[in-house]
DNA sequence: ACTTTATAAATGAACATTCATTTTTTATAT
DNA sequence: ATATAAAAAATGAATGTTCATTTATAAAGT
């Protein structure tokens, strides 16, 4: 292994124990010390990464958001149908948040407290440009009704942390079979 | 003012404060001697009131739960048309999520944070049973799509915890006009 | 007088961060 | 290849601060 391996090994390290802590404690529970330990470094070492906590946890935010959406994009082309392309992005959405749990409850808690700095969440924002243009492309033909693109992700996207959430506490299982079902509440909320 | 007044007084001082520090810097930036401070009282007469700060925190959560419920099922009567009695409640959850910044957002992290006992987590999901009973009596009536609640509240209910956060971000501002599409998004994402 | 309510000050633990060294890696010379 | 010097990376142990909570004492109410 190279020295920039290593490196980026070591950030990934303090990535994944800072991710893994505020997953099961929150972020109000996730010392610096317990992420050195947790990541297998000294607690000094993670200021030769990051500047500070805020640093960490701003950088992992916008590693993850990244993360999020080159997965939302998957197999995503232009060239297809407004419905077409939106069930590809809903489902790889939907794959997302069902599997990498802990990756989607960090998204949670950084989308609905104020633990990352504005500049920052501004930033992440970003990234799903395509999808908005999709909308708009179904807007235009009059497939999709013609509500801000906020209202658009609250109904189709947004419900879907809900259902991973209860999915984690096991109080809901969501099956193949629902999934489909799902899709066509996301897709009637909608369409016209 | 006499005496019971009084003690409800400050604990209600105690909650506001409470209320205010965790909107305004989340649950990890919200200390003991800062709440005192806040609500006019010393640190150490937190502890007249309330066992530690976990309890003081627990106990918010369920006042909170209460009063959002209160405001649910305002004015709605079980004679009602499904539609009719699911427009009202909508309606009232709106106007909460809307109107009540602090309480809503402070129930947002709450439920996407491990910040809440498990013990009176699952305590604040009983209120919201009269809405279950209405959409169970609207899939008999074949209104409603026969899915679980979970489901129900991810398509109607959760995406306006979104649209309130993008309305306090000043990102999203919603009109009356507006209001009445978004019912319309809800309904058509859970009807038949 | 006595009980309740409130406080200021104290306590010890936990915290983020820094510092003085040590260890490891890299580059250079033999 | 091997030894050595310079540089980089990593560390354990402090540092000073902030935190939640307790204690001893005072004020207010009955």
């Amino acid at each position: 292994m190279n020295k920039k391996e290593k490196i980026a090994d070591k950030r990934s390290a303090l990535f994944h124990a800072t991710l893994t802590l505020v997953h099961n404690r929150g972020f109000h529970d996730a010392p610096m010390n317990k992420i050195a330990k947790l990541a297998g470094v000294a607690p000094a070492t993670i200021y030769l990464y990051f500047q500070n906590k805020q640093d960490l946890i701003n950088k992992l935010y916008i590693e993850i958001k990244t993360s999020f959406s080159t997965c939302a994009f998957k197999d995503y082309k232009e060239g297809l149908s407004v419905k077409e392309g939106f069930e590809i992005i809903w489902n790889n959405i939907a794959d997302y948040k069902l599997s990498k749990i802990m990756e989607a409850t960090f998204l949670s808690q950084c989308d609905n407290t104020p633990m990352i700095d504005e500049e920052y969440r501004k930033e992440g924002l970003k990234h799903l440009q395509p999808l908005l243009d999709l909308w708009e492309r179904g807007q235009e033909e009059g497939l999709i009704k013609p509500l801000s693109p906020f209202v658009l992700y609250a109904f189709t996207i947004y419900p879907m942390s809900f259902l991973m959430a209860m999915q984690e506490r096991n109080v809901y299982g969501l099956t193949k079979k629902t999934r489909k079902e799902i899709f066509q509440s996301a897709w009637d909320a909608i369409s016209i």
